[in-house]
DNA sequence: GAGGCTCCTTGACATTGTCAAGACATTTCT
DNA sequence: AGAAATGTCTTGACAATGTCAAGGAGCCTC
């Protein structure tokens, strides 16, 4: 996991990096109870520091989470760049896919709170920045798609669509039974190859692979 | 708004019809302050009653958001009970996804817990049900749709994908300053209908329209 | 070594969810 | 009709939480 302040040396003073320390226990406590279940005083507890310590660094317990769901837009945006080698838009969106779901999977405690708008500060431009430059990649690559494939594709609906389809996935995941039942990962990659077909297809030609290697 | 107990006569005691003007505070509660600037004690204000009132009719706070998420859901499959006259499935479909956001527009508080999975209960046995019945409706008109023009369809898969990729269509509405400059309703009815392009033809013939009256 | 700075602690306050106990109206039983 | 039971709501209390103000303690600079 990418630490947010590329500075994660010593610099820090009593502590060493309180803040890292601080987003670490906060992650941990939300894969354990829930976005519902955080609590600065139990994070602060966690961190082994006084309750109100993580105000002097975050604010606010508003401030803390939005530092988590950044930290963790940052991991996205990582997995994300790592596709950037898959020529074939179709592969590197399923790709993508695969990416976000395993990001969901791997960091819970980051994931429950990066896009809970309720949550966070969705105004904060450190949080803008990433989140904004993770959607990016994805249009680049529907944008890709349309020039090769399709030049009437509306890229923005379509970016905005294949989002929403797989963050739902990704959040609907821990409640499939017969996914754990499975070999777990194997399953999810096999559902997102189903959802990627649907995506490249629609529901008329469901069954027809996407073009594979341009 | 339909009334989930059919029995809302003064059946009351003191109050009336507690559990119905808790759910209604609730609701205008969360639609003022969002889901998490919910707060037991300030419905019980604005119902009148004493602070632990609520408890004795819904166990707790999770036991009356999960409640009004119900309520919401029948809301929701009357919507879509509306629907059942349109005869191709695609304009059905199409229907749907606009019932689904205009309930979401027309009762923030309820769709804001409708799928909070961690504020509500989602063992309830009455939230299922209805919770189910919304869904299996939408999984009618895609098998329908599977039967008529695509027998290899996943309908499972495709039903879970549109519901995903509406829902967070509905979730992100808000943030979408170019929709308040509209009409409103009418840019969401096009973006929506873009959206069922989308659905029905894929990326790869995404400005074809879909099929209409059979 | 004195002031200033960052980092963190301590103490306090209003607010919250939940529990236990009790009050009071209505219904049911006899 | 009177008594008992039931359903409905209130009151009081408790631990826990988020936030604020004030202060202490290490480190750096001049």
């Amino acid at each position: 996991m990418p630490s947010e302040s590329p500075t994660a040396a010593p610099s820090g003073y009593h502590h060493g990096d309180l803040p890292a320390a601080l987003r670490a226990a906060t992650a941990e406590l939300i894969t354990e109870k829930g976005a519902t279940g955080f609590s600065l005083r139990e994070v602060a507890r966690r961190a082994g520091v006084s309750h109100a310590a993580p105000a002097h660094h975050f604010g606010d317990s508003r401030g803390l989470l939005t530092s988590v769901a950044t930290e963790g837009f940052h991991t996205l945006v990582d997995a994300f760049n790592s596709t950037q080698t898959i020529k074939d838009p179709f592969q590197r969106m399923n790709a993508m896919g695969r990416a976000y779901v395993k990001v969901a999977m791997t960091y819970p405690g980051h994931f429950g709170v990066m896009c809970a708008n309720e949550l966070i500060d969705c105004d904060d431009q450190a949080y803008q920045a990433v989140a904004n430059r993770a959607f990016e990649m994805l249009v680049e690559a529907v944008s890709e798609i349309a020039q090769t494939h399709n030049p009437d594709l509306n890229v923005g609906a379509a970016a905005t669509w294949i989002w929403t389809a797989v963050h739902g996935l990704a959040v609907l995941l821990p409640g499939f039974d017969q996914l754990d039942d499975k070999a777990g990962t194997d399953s999810v990659d096999l559902l997102l190859d189903q959802y990627t077909d649907l995506i490249a297809n629609g529901l008329f030609k469901a069954t027809a692979a996407y073009p594979q290697n341009s």
